[in-house]
DNA sequence: AGGCTTTTGTCAAGCGTGCAGCATTATTCG
DNA sequence: CGAATAATGCTGCACGCTTGACAAAAGCCT
């Protein structure tokens, strides 16, 4: 407590006590544990440097707090005393993620190994009114719940996406599709009933998220991830972490007039050979499957649309120079008809010209990118201030 | 040792040892230090959390090994016993930041603390060869040595600016503007005389985290930073930490023909009213003093110039979304003649508009970001893995 | 079947570290 | 010069990790 003197930067509070390293300690242990496969004290203690008794006394105050399980030796041939394996607990807790889109909800279920053991579709009116799209919202993590049987407080984080910028509270007041949406805060909506933390992010980079988690980017730290649809968008990771630019308008490209994104499906709602029966929805992937078949004029709506998306995934990747460009979305189902002419355009425009995959999640990428970003949450309250609480730790 | 079974993730080796926390808790109060006055041990626990008797011990051992030195009570008039005060030994170590143009060389020398204690501007001709120039890049860091009579192992760090993105093994292949220059690798040259670290990065960068070091923009953790002089260029930091891209070549926008930045300064070397005589080198400046004046044509000119610069700003702007855009380079010295314009530019393309600010630096700003990104190793280094060693820690 | 090897599980002793508390010292104020 | 004040320095205590050793549980060999 500075009197009144000169008070510089007060509390840093880094000082590390005996009993905190403990902490640490489990926590490396958990660590060393998410992810693999279940291991014994042995392997343990050589994974995290720790001794042998050690990693011992830790995995027995893991298990009695509910971490971890005991995996009791099975007859596997090895030549000494067989060992305990340990694996992580990842029922302790679950995580929901979200996708609120114009014409549905998709709601997903996850345990803390982010493993999906649920997965609730529901439809919506496209023009229904924000109250009823949260009831649809509600109803859908009711029954993430209910397959389950857990109650509220056994959810650990929430991520709803949502289409358009999200700021900082969680809203999306600068653009949104869905009417009277941006007056609508689903974080403080879902607060009501729930605990934990609920976080509000952009389809866009959740489904980024997804697709470096389980998707065309695993390998990638430096990603521009393109969404290609009816919309077009684009999520970025950079250095291994999504990006949301300080109001949460990161790769918002599409905004600028010469960045024809805006413009660009109307090349293939406009296509001369389109019949006209056809409805509106389903017009791009008629225009694909006729461009597959070798129609001329599909063809070339085909390679306007194409022109005019690379140019802002150019901007996006000369600024970037990410490592991966992975193109997702709707029309992602049709790459092989985008990716070729999508490389050339690349190699024209851009100094180092990065690689280019297809999406290799369907339209549950946003959920699945919700979890991640609920399941990061989670991680970085663990590991960050370190709380190997009793059994189950609350927000 | 995984003997031949499924080797999973080995050698995590996070856990942490009793020893290993007093270098951590060494190393916070090392933290706690810099960059602050001197300080009672009294102040340090309680800035670290630590114990007083605890601190006090760590403290002793730090003077011991060089690292802090003591600051014997003044005559202050407080009531009690007088404390020792200690002090960072910013002196311990030494980086040097070298900023390599067509037209000279700039070499800075600076303590632990980023205090600039020597700084030599040595001329080059612009078409000399790259070994002429890297002699004179010899002769600048001799200097800076000599200055403080160290010894090549005194120094900690090196960084060398140079223009033009820079790979990942130190070279600028994929542009120079430096005759022969593509071929030299500047980390492999100094390493013959120095064993520290040597970094080498491209001069946009270097100045985005000069501006943000004690610049324009110190309260900002999103900064897009544009060159604006005869060569345009960008230097990108996210969420406080400079972004190279994967392949080194991040923020080179002005690469894309629909972005103008190549041909921006045209506008100025071509300006109606230019009278002959004056050097092309000097043409930038003798427009934007006559548009301040009020000549048409000049006015003309800078307008034309700033409607290109802020095509490739608001590119970079839509896509990373910062806090701030700073206006750097040799035109930032005209910038009451750009920042109103470019404002009003990005404000009619921008979904969100960063707070536009003009360079506070001179000159020296790619040297001085030089120092900083030295700094950071060192830093990096120290409280990452952690080495309190004796005295001078080397490589 | 019995001994040997190998690996695990468990216990005891030792050590380094940080913390609390008390005595000591140095300085100002009355 | 004595009282008040605050920093310094010292001792004992608690905690958790490590080393080393030994018993237990399996497979392999004779």
């Amino acid at each position: 407590m500075g009197t009144e003197g000169a008070t510089v930067t007060d509390q840093v509070t880094t000082g590390t006590d005996v009993t905190r390293m403990r902490e640490l300690n489990a926590l490396s242990i958990v660590r060393a544990l998410r992810g693999n496969p279940p291991s014994t004290v042995t392997e343990l203690a050589t994974r995290t440097g720790l001794s042998r008794p050690g990693t011992d006394v830790i995995v027995q105050g893991l298990v009695a707090d509910g971490w971890l399980t005991v995996v009791e030796p099975d007859g596997s041939s090895v030549v000494g005393r067989p060992a305990r394996r340990y694996r992580f607990n990842a029922g302790a807790g679950h995580v929901i993620g979200v996708d609120v889109g114009a014409h549905k909800v998709l709601a997903m279920l996850a345990d803390l190994d982010g493993t999906v053991t649920w997965t609730t579709r529901l439809p919506v009116d496209p023009g229904a009114d924000p109250a009823a799209r949260l009831t649809v919202v509600d109803a859908a993590v009711e029954e993430c719940l209910a397959s389950a049987g857990l109650r509220p407080d056994d959810i650990w984080g929430i991520t709803v996406g949502v289409t358009g910028p999200v700021d900082a509270s969680g809203r999306t007041t600068l653009f949104t599709p869905l009417p009277g949406w941006a007056s609508v805060n689903p974080a403080e909506h879902l607060a009501a009933r729930f605990s934990c933390p609920v976080q509000v992010e952009n389809d866009c980079k959740l489904a980024a998220l997804a697709e470096r988690w389980q998707g065309a980017a695993r390998d990638a730290d430096d990603i521009v991830y393109v969404l290609a649809g009816m919309r077009t968008g684009a999520g970025l990771i950079i250095d291994g972490t999504l990006r949301r630019g300080h109001g949460g308008a990161a790769g918002e490209i599409g905004a600028l007039r010469a960045v024809r994104w805006l413009t660009a499906p109307s090349h293939l709602e406009k296509c001369a050979s389109l019949p006209a029966g056809v409805d509106t929805d389903d017009a791009a992937a008629w225009v694909f499957a006729a461009a597959r078949a070798g129609d001329k004029a599909a063809r070339t709506a085909v390679r306007r649309y194409t022109r005019d998306l690379a140019v802002g995934t150019a901007a996006l990747v000369l600024t970037l120079d990410p490592q991966v460009v992975v193109l997702g979305g709707g029309f992602s189902r049709s790459a092989d008809l985008i990716l070729g002419q999508l490389a050339r355009e690349l190699g024209r425009t851009c100094l180092r010209v990065p690689e280019i995959r297809a999406s290799t999640l369907g339209a549950e990428s946003v959920a699945l990118g919700a979890l991640r970003l609920a399941l990061n949450e989670v991680d970085a309250r663990l590991f960050g201030t370190g709380l190997p609480a009793p059994v189950a730790p609350r927000a």
